[in-house]
DNA sequence: CCTACCGATCGGTAGG
DNA sequence: CCTACCGATCGGTAGG
C-alpha cells in the first residue's frame, strides 16, 4: 500500500530527524539509523537513493514538524504583537516537550551546514530566511496597527527575536533543565511591552 | 627545544580550531587534522593521547583565541555600558575578520556537545556559563553606575545580549556576507540607550 | 526489504 | 616524529 509506504517513509524521517540533533546532519550515518530502526542499510536505500538524498528529506520532515509546531500556532493567535509573543511561546513549547533530544533541529542545523555548499545547506538556509521573514512580517502587522511605534524596523526586531529564539536553545540544550524557558516569554514581553505574567501569579 | 614543541603544539591547535568550525568537534578526525599539517597521524598522537584529549586542547585553544580577540578589547573600554556594546562590536569584528571560516567556535560547539556528556561537554559549557556571566557582570556595573534603570535584571540583559550574538553569528555563517554584521551594532545601542552611528555619518 | 560484499576512512597501536 | 598495521564503521552496490 502506498499509505503503509509513506507512513514508513516518515517514521524513518522522524527517527533521522531525531538523530541528526544530537549527531548533526553529516554524522547521521546510514549504518545508525537503519540499527535505530531494526532495518539494513539497503533498506533504507530503498527510500533514499544517497546520504545526500536522505539529508535533503530530513531537512523537510525537519521544516514540516517546526511549522507545525511553532510557525502554526503563532499564525493562530491575534495578528501583530499577538503572533510576536505567540511564535517565541510556541518555540519555547516546542522545546519543553523535547520534542527532540538535541534541541532545535534548526539551531543546530545552521551552524553546521552554513559554511558548507550544497543542496543540503541551501534548503536550510531556505528555511531559516523563511523563518525571519515570517517574523518581520509579524513585526510590520504590529507597526501597521500601531501597535509599536513607527520607529521601531520589522528586520531588526526580527533579528532580535532570532536572537531570544536562538539564545533560549542553547540556553537549554546546554543546561538541559527548563530553567532558561521562562527568561525568553519574560524578555520577549517586556521588549513588546506586553503585560508579563510572571511566576507566582495565576 | 621547549619553546619549539610549545609552538608546534599550538600551530596544530590552530588548525583543530579552524577544521572544528566547519566539521565539528566530532566531525573532526586525526586523518584530516594531519593532512592539512602536511604530518602523520602517529605524529599528532605524539602531542595528543586520543582524540578526547585533542577535543580538550582544541577548546581551551578557542577559549583562549575567543578572550584575546572578544573579551579583553571589552574590558579595556568604560565600564558600564560601554562594556556592554564593546563586547558585542568586538564579536562582529571577530566575525568580519573571518578568524575562523565557519564562524565562532562556541556557538557551534554549544550545540553540538550541548546534548552529550563528557569532559568536552563539560569544558564548552563552563566556557560559555562564563561569558554569560562575564556580560551580567557588565550589565550589573551599567545598573549600579546608573546608566541604567535599577529595573533592568543583569541577567535578561546578558541573556538579550547573547542572543545578538548568536543571532549575528548565525546570519553572518549562512549569508556569508557581512550584511548582518551592522545590525547588532545597531540592536544593541539601540537597546541600550547609546547614540548609533548610522551610515552616511562620519 | 535482505545478505554479502566493495574501497575508503575512522581512532588507535606496535615498533622504530 | 615515521611506516605499517589493527578492527570497526563509513557510504554505497550486487544480486536476490
Amino acid at each position: 500500500m502506498r499509505a503503509d509506504g509513506h507512513r514508513r517513509r516518515q517514521a524513518i524521517l522522524r527517527e533521522a530527524v531525531t538523530l541528526s540533533t544530537v549527531d548533526g546532519l553529516e554524522g547521521l550515518s546510514i549504518g545508525n539509523l537503519a540499527k535505530a530502526l531494526a532495518m539494513s542499510k539497503s533498506g533504507l536505500y530503498a527510500h533514499f537513493g544517497s546520504k545526500e538524498e536522505l539529508q535533503l528529506a530530513t531537512v523537510d520532515e525537519a521544516a514540516r514538524i517546526f511549522r507545525q509546531e511553532v510557525i502554526e500556532p503563532a499564525l493562530r493567535a491575534p495578528a501583530g504583537v499577538g503572533q510576536l509573543v505567540a511564535v517565541c511561546d510556541a518555540f519555547v513549547e516546542h522545546l519543553r516537550r523535547r520534542t527532540f533530544p538535541g534541541g532545535c533541529f534548526f539551531a543546530g542545523a545552521v551552524l553546521e551546514m552554513g559554511s558548507r555548499s550544497g543542496p543540503v545547506k541551501e534548503a536550510v538556509a531556505a528555511f531559516q530566511q523563511g523563518l525571519v521573514q515570517q517574523i518581520g512580517e509579524f513585526a510590520g502587522a504590529a507597526i501597521a496597527g500601531g501597535e509599536l511605534p513607527v520607529t521601531e524596523d520589522p528586520g531588526q526586531l526580527a533579528f532580535e527575536i532570532m536572537g531570544v529564539i536562538l539564545a533560549t536553545n542553547a540556553g537549554f540544550v546546554l543546561g538541559g533543565d527548563d530553567g532558561v524557558l521562562d527568561v525568553a516569554g519574560q524578555v520577549v514581553r517586556r521588549r513588546l511591552g506586553v503585560a508579563t505574567d510572571g511566576p507566582g501569579r495565576a
